[in-house]
DNA sequence: GTCTCTAATGCAACGAGTCGCAATAAGGAA
DNA sequence: TTCCTTATTGCGACTCGTTGCATTAGAGAC
């Protein structure tokens, strides 16, 4: 089964309508493994389906991440990006100076998951995080800098 | 020494000019312990500043992040909000179902900060996160109403 | 104190995203 | 198939935050 079969169904498992509207969002979003804008996913949708509001596309990814289906996230970039949710979960380091962006493993937030269900109970979306700092390039880069104006 | 005076010498120290604008919304920053939003420090500047613009607001506020003194984080009401950067670091889990907050210790994140160093040689800005799920509270309550759903 | 340079402000226009409301159409019932 | 209910859409107005540009004013030099 397709992943796009597996995303009508669950769309209407969940007990909401499949207009043309959600599904052609949800075939953009099937095709892209990439982070897309709003924006990117209106404009690839009217490719195929020109009859497309703002507002639905903005509405049909708020209801695909409630569902789970979806991640938005802000990269930093501007704009909110969206991506399919994928298996297992993945993250990112944005490196505030570059932009230099790196996936990572959930392995590495596993345990804050698990420290907070058992310290305090709660459930935490730690589906697609960002985190922002300075990458390793611009750390040497960055106290080369700081030497040559310190002297 | 107080926090105000610290703060006016920071922004001095970086470079940057102290304009009336800057230095009244330091001044609300340093008097309110709680995150506000772009609106209330408006309104709290103009009762003693009254010419004051939004865009330099929010410039102050950009600026002020970028030295280090305030975060400014999303904490799913709509709006940014902004608060004096505090030592020692701390955090929020946020329940999406109840909007409860809870603030948590830096403790809990600096393991995650020591793992993105070792492995990625990557400094992460862990200041003040928010960290969005399910509270135990909502929890039981789902799962309650599950149950219920189910037979 | 005055001059000068340019950083910072005010303003208005803009961009991303949200919302209220009337019109439409999905999908279950008959 | 047709009908009915109401979830969903399209649209325009709105909010939060950003930006370009002409004007203003900080602060160092003299
Ligand atoms: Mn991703
Ligand atoms: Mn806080
Ligand atoms: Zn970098
Ligand atoms: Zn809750």
């Amino acid at each position: 089964m397709t992943r796009h079969v597996e995303l009508v169904q669950a769309l209407r498992r969940s007990g909401h309508r499949l207009t043309p509207q959600r599904e052609s969002v949800l075939t953009v979003m099937a095709e892209n493994a990439q982070h897309l804008t709003a924006e990117e996913i209106l404009a690839r949708v009217r490719a195929r389906y020109p009859y497309l509001n703002k507002s639905a596309v903005y509405r049909a990814l708020a209801l695909l991440t409630e569902l789970g289906l979806v991640n938005q996230t802000d990269l930093g970039r501007g704009r909110v990006e969206y991506e399919l949710h994928r298996h297992p979960h993945h993250h990112h380091l944005i490196c505030r100076r570059c932009q230099q962006m790196t996936q990572i493993d959930h392995a590495l937030l596993a345990t804050l998951g698990e420290k907070l269900a058992r310290d305090f109970g709660f459930q935490a979306d730690l589906d697609h995080f960002a985190i922002f700092g300075t990458c390793k390039k611009c750390q040497t880069r960055a106290s080369k800098h700081s030497k040559r104006h310190s002297h």
